[in-house]
DNA sequence: TATGAATGAGATTTCATTCAT
DNA sequence: TATGAATGAAATCTCATTCAT
């Protein structure tokens, strides 16, 4: 996590003895059931507490406060997830647009829907809070891993390229993102992912087929010629 | 507005006086403002009236809760971005993918756009509450329209085109969100729009060159031959 | 009361109803109740609200937390004694020194007297809080009082006045204030009374015998001859 | 220590091995560290164990509290204080009033001004506590030490002297007290201590001068003729 | 209808102290 | 003896909501 975290948000104690990290975990998994049982609004310490097992004293040991727990928490989710993210795109061999189109698509659904529930939980919980630095620390990442993916499979100019990269990225965590906000969408996934791959490979298609070194953007208007 | 809402969340009556929707007005407007200045933990109702320049009372008066307040509001809005999306789709004449695809984003992102801060406070302030149905609505609603736009534009089974717009709505929708909710990418948005755009037309017109009548994904995955 | 209250000890808010007015002096007055019972330590907000017969909530509807409250309280305490000897101070013909010392002394130990439980009480929470500048005030407040009373009455340099205004004022109030604090000692204030008086006789006395014109001091050292 | 500690105020144990008395020692600075930067409420026994280098089991190995602690500290201060008065008092030979009036204001200020910063700090701590006795213990024993001074430098009836003693030692150590408690202050104290010594020379004088035998108050009135 | 004083459940947070290791 | 993780009672303070005027 390279997001620089306000005092604040800081946690508060590195433990030392061992019972220490088995607190911490408690606290975490217990902040995640809580999430998934009761939402946002039943999201308080001395639940969190009860739920880990541990007395409300001993989870401010460790975190200044809710908003610190959780954005420990959000970060360590985030930071698996952008991990996980970062490992897909490093394996990039010569690869066509579209292999790059469908590894990028699936590692990140994979990344979230490893656990559905959870990610559902924690994208409501953190915008109870100012997490806009994760968020952005998550988006930049992305767009880092995403950016070297491509650079081998086309030779645009850089900065055509950080559009490109910056709105794929941003149509991928948000459309990803609509489905598991609502309820009752996420069966609608395995199909959604398809279309999100032919969406992507139809898009980085045109844009290598067209001259990449040109911009297809003029002013903000598109003109590439339809086909 | 065409969710249901439960009996809470009902406003508490039906103002006919002027006077009443003056106060209603006043009472909207300091809600937006104080979540612009203070966000959604400054949102209180005791702050909302003080803004609104009525009394407490008064604004008990108008909505049940606090939740009723905000439900209204944000439908309110919804709506009215709903309403444009649904305008600009009903003059379809024989439009090509391409003009289709150029359409929706615009129409969607321009409803969006006309208050960016505004958006972005609600944005904030509906995940707060449990507004799911609202933006279930929102997503029906667009999906209707963005239904009713491609129908004539293409001859596909229901079934497939369903499975189309919801990817296509969740993408622009999504995506559009995310420029909106992270601070300091809204300057990207005009080349996010063009990007988003181009993509769109890629995404139809492969849709389109290939047969529609055929699902391009079986089991969930693709196998649309690659390129 | 002339210093200036960080935003912390500013009272909340000013009351419009005359209910307000009640429930404020209750509040002041179970403040000092439960003061006066349980010492400092049992001086917490809850006990005061219940005290008072008021919510906790109507407690912070006035006053942004226990310090301002007592700040309030013990301000106008002050307040009160420094006008008495203000008003006392302001009497002065064509007084003697002596009569300037009795006249001191008795309007500050009467000030303070009149209710010695309180005075003692609000000693000890005025300790517990920042109220330096509370001190500060009442302590310029006396001196202007005092430096008026001693003008008239002679004829030294302002610098020199000054220390002999400071330095009476500030062993009344000292000692003054170790008979309030000490269990026990208050049945000897009457013995301490006329002392202090003789004490602050032979004081100014023996300043006005002398030339006030030059100051006793030299490098902090007295060097005025002994008797 | 002359005060009797209530049984939850005593030390836990007798330390005799160098290493406990350099804990205790290291406990006592860290407090006074603590208080010097912190103030009264950030004197967590927890800080304290922290900045003295020593677990919080430890502190409370050799403390049966906070307040033992705090008890311990500032009783040994007032002791040092104390010892160096009635040290300074013992060398009375044949010494005129007005000499013995400078002993004492010189022997107590000198005392209290050997660090001004942490009088202070106790000062503010002694009262969040109950330390009453403390205060007493140190107001008898300084009052044992000027009684002795003054006795042998006249012969009035014992009842009376007392009630001069009382006065002199309130009014020398609350007038001190007043300038150590207030925030700049204390460039003030050379000049104080001049004027103290002048008041005091003064009074002892007129007293002196006057019958001694008598007692220059009558129901507390004083009738002392003025000169 | 409008007002705004009052309510009080409940959330956050602290910190003196204990006790298993 | 020393350690430090854990405790939990208790304090502070908020804010949605009610209701007498």
């Amino acid at each position: 996590m390279t997001a620089r975290s306000p005092a604040k948000l800081k946690p508060r104690k590195m433990p030392i003895q061992a019972r220490s990290q088995a607190t911490i975990e408690a606290i975490f998994e217990a902040t995640i059931q809580v999430l998934l049982q009761g939402g946002a609004r039943a999201l308080t310490t001395n639940r969190i507490a009860e739920k880990a097992g541990v007395s409300i004293g001993t989870l401010y040991q460790y975190f200044p406060g809710k908003e610190a727990l959780l954005y420990a928490l959000v970060g360590r989710h985030l930071d698996k997830a952008g991990e996980a993210v970062e490992r897909a795109c490093r394996v990039h061999g010569g690869m066509s647009l579209a292999d790059c189109a469908d590894l990028f698509v699936d590692a990140y659904i994979d990344a979230k829907a490893g656990d559905v529930a959870v990610s559902r939980a924690l994208y409501h919980a953190s915008t109870e809070l100012d997490m806009q630095d994760l968020g952005a620390a998550m988006l930049a990442r992305l767009h880092q891993a995403v950016r070297g993916l491509l650079e081998h499979a086309h030779g645009g100019q850089p900065e055509t390229l950080d559009t490109i990269v910056f709105s794929w990225v941003a149509v991928v965590t948000g459309g990803t993102r609509v489905l598991f906000e609502q309820d009752g969408t996420i069966e609608r996934l395995p199909a959604f992912r398809a279309q999100l791959k032919l969406m992507s490979r139809a898009y980085l298609d045109i844009l290598g087929t067209s001259d990449m070194r040109t911009d297809h953007t003029r002013n903000g208007e598109c003109y590439l010629a339809k086909t």
